[in-house]
DNA sequence: TCAATAAATGACACCGGTTTCCTAAAGGGG
DNA sequence: CCCCTTTAGGAAACCGGTGTCATTTATTGA
């Protein structure tokens, strides 16, 4: 059976180095009209294909010399692994998901762009799917994303991470996710927590230095777990400076600019109007500018206003707008980070819980009150 | 070899509906530790994977009774066809790429969002790759991104899309793509294109009917195609309403907003100052509002202002900004369709020429010169 | 009645990699 | 000098689908 590999086997390296070059000439003269595969590769190297794999999974038992060669006519012809071929004996992807029903467009994008850089790294592609938490068919929607191409991790952006029947469906599934959020929801190995907290209460202790005391307050829709981080840790923080928030300073909104504008409207209507306005998005915020100006209130002179994300309206507002800016990019790329260790290193890790933290960037619009 | 399989015949219709019963009750009870494959379906069944192959893919030459058994099967347990076995067998991945290195994020995530509404449709996901084409690295990211899981189709958006070398080396690559562009570079099988002239033409018209006779212009980098086709119909418009352009009048920006400040700075210092500025895009719109306002200028009462692209901060911005809406989504659907029908279709298909129009949107940013 | 034809299905190779298991040769120690 | 270990590499099965071609059965026309 295996008698006549013996006689192929004398003077092994010089035998193969010879070969080499003239191979090199045959695949120059060749111009095979399909892409090379590993076959292509083991019979020009005269190896198996199983050599090959060895050279292109950095096998160390491969000799030297050999991966030498082999790697010489990969280079030469231009190979590359077939993902599907790979995919199919590896049981494994290559592919990661990205779920998002966020409207901030700037947010998805900086995501995409953070996790790509940890992609890229370990060779993995991002498959992106928006989604609709209130269409019907969102979590068939979601199931059917992650089957149909087999991902090998879902990355989850919020608010559509809040959606514990989302995250379910991924259990069940068996895929591995990590869910970004403003709060702990789950294992810290599955979780990227961004600390708005923080953030919120610089803004409080940057108001109250300022000398502002009648403050408005626009909070963010209730079922977004960053609105209630953002609210509590502003509150609490004015709080331990001596300022209580009056109820009827505060709005919600529902991060839409649109809804920033009606809040700012009935806060700006009321009797003390306040000096400053803390509006728990910047897309809130860019309303209350729009309905200060068509109230001939004067930012910052007559009205403070604080944001919150760092998005790039903020500086396209004049004056622009003292914000907190969320590193969207680090968390996508920590997300990525965290994902791809657990798919590579093939089981549950009880990681630590990892997060970014949330600063105050001061612009113009906040000024100390008049008088 | 093949007399074995006679005597299981007998009595096929029966026979099997029989056996779906017993099955059926199988399926629930075993729980499998791993994925349904075929094979699974079809030991259950009591028929060959090729029978299940045919019903997966809508081969019409299968029994109706023997497809709704193995749908239902199909159904009981769960499967789905392996996407990288079925990729190996078919020679194709069912992936798009959209290759992107525009800094406008809105328009990427409505160009993502048309794409995959087309990708829906025909069982493909779409793989996202931002680029930097001023990197050394540029055109091997983009080898590298096709080949590594080997993608059907590209789609590539501007002003990536106008780089010749990107085009050559999918072309080397064998892979299909679609660029989208203002201007049509390629085989109308390869393009879509929007058509920016109307939009442009259209504020002409806009800002000769209110009476403004001395218009500033900001033009975008020479580089995009856009640019010129913006810059060309505007001044063609203009012209046959019997105004003049003045070189002095115009000035070259970066389509960023600090290019639209710096430009504007330069148009509001003149003399005689312009009472209206088209700005080839919103980013650099929202520059003249800084400067506008920076220099005590009253939008819109002493300067008239008009964008292009229809980007949300066109509505945040005070007073809002007429501009000119560019149907990003309808783009990446119409590029994404084109795409699929001719990695569908195998083979070059001498399609019609596809496009989009734009259309200005008036707002509050633009009326008539003062006195 | 008997081919001839059509409809439905199966057997088997194949896609391009990886894993498992095995062999051969070289080096090292007693 | 022999046995054992280490190193290098190969053969064949396998991953989960699809293509090709053959086979079986039912239907049809002469």
């Amino acid at each position: 059976m295996t008698q006549d590999a013996a006689p192929r086997k004398g003077r092994p390296r010089r035998g193969r180095a010879a070969a080499i070059q003239t191979v090199a000439v045959e695949a120059v003269t060749w111009t095979l009209d399909r892409p090379p595969t590993i076959n292509d590769v083991a019979r020009l190297a005269h190896v198996s294909k199983k050599t090959v794999s060895r050279v292109i999974n950095q096998s160390p038992f491969v000799n030297e010399e050999t991966r030498t060669i082999i790697n010489g006519i990969i280079e030469q012809i231009g190979y590359v692994p077939s993902p599907q071929a790979r995919g199919l004996a590896f049981q494994r992807s290559f592919l990661l998901g990205l779920v998002y029903d966020n409207p901030n467009a700037q947010f998805i994008v900086n995501i995409q762009e953070g996790v790509l850089a940890a992609c890229r790294l370990a060779g993995f592609e991002l498959v992106v799917h928006p989604c609709d938490q209130k269409s019907p068919h969102f979590l068939n929607d979601a199931k059917q994303f992650v089957q149909r191409q087999n991902l090998d991790g879902v990355i989850v952006v919020p608010p559509a991470s809040e959606n514990p029947q989302l995250v379910e469906v991924l259990r069940d599934l068996g895929c591995r996710y990590v869910r970004l959020s403003a709060v702990s929801l789950d294992e810290a190995a599955n979780m990227v927590v961004y600390n708005d907290r923080q953030g919120a209460a610089e803004v409080a202790e940057h108001l109250a230095a300022l000398g502002h005391r009648d403050i408005g307050f626009i909070a963010g829709p209730s079922r977004h777990r960053s609105a209630h981080e953002r609210r509590e840790s502003f509150v609490g923080a004015l709080k331990s400076h001596g300022i209580t928030l009056r109820p009827e300073m505060v709005e919600e909104g529902a991060y839409t600019f649109e809804s920033g504008e009606v809040c700012a409207t009935r806060l700006l209507t009321r009797e003390p109007r306040p000096t400053a306005i803390f509006a728990s998005n910047d897309e809130m915020a860019a309303g209350v500018y729009k309905t200060a100006q068509r109230l001939g209130i004067s930012i910052p002179r007559d009205l403070t206003i604080v944001g919150f994300d760092d998005s790039p309206i903020a500086t396209r507002l004049w004056p622009s707008l003292t914000t907190v800016r969320l590193p969207a990019k680090d968390l996508g790329r920590l997300a990525a980070e965290k994902l791809i260790i657990r798919i590579s290193s093939d089981e549950e890790e009880g990681h630590t819980a990892t997060g970014v933290v949330s600063r105050m960037v001061v612009r113009e619009s906040s000024v100390p009150p008049r008088g």
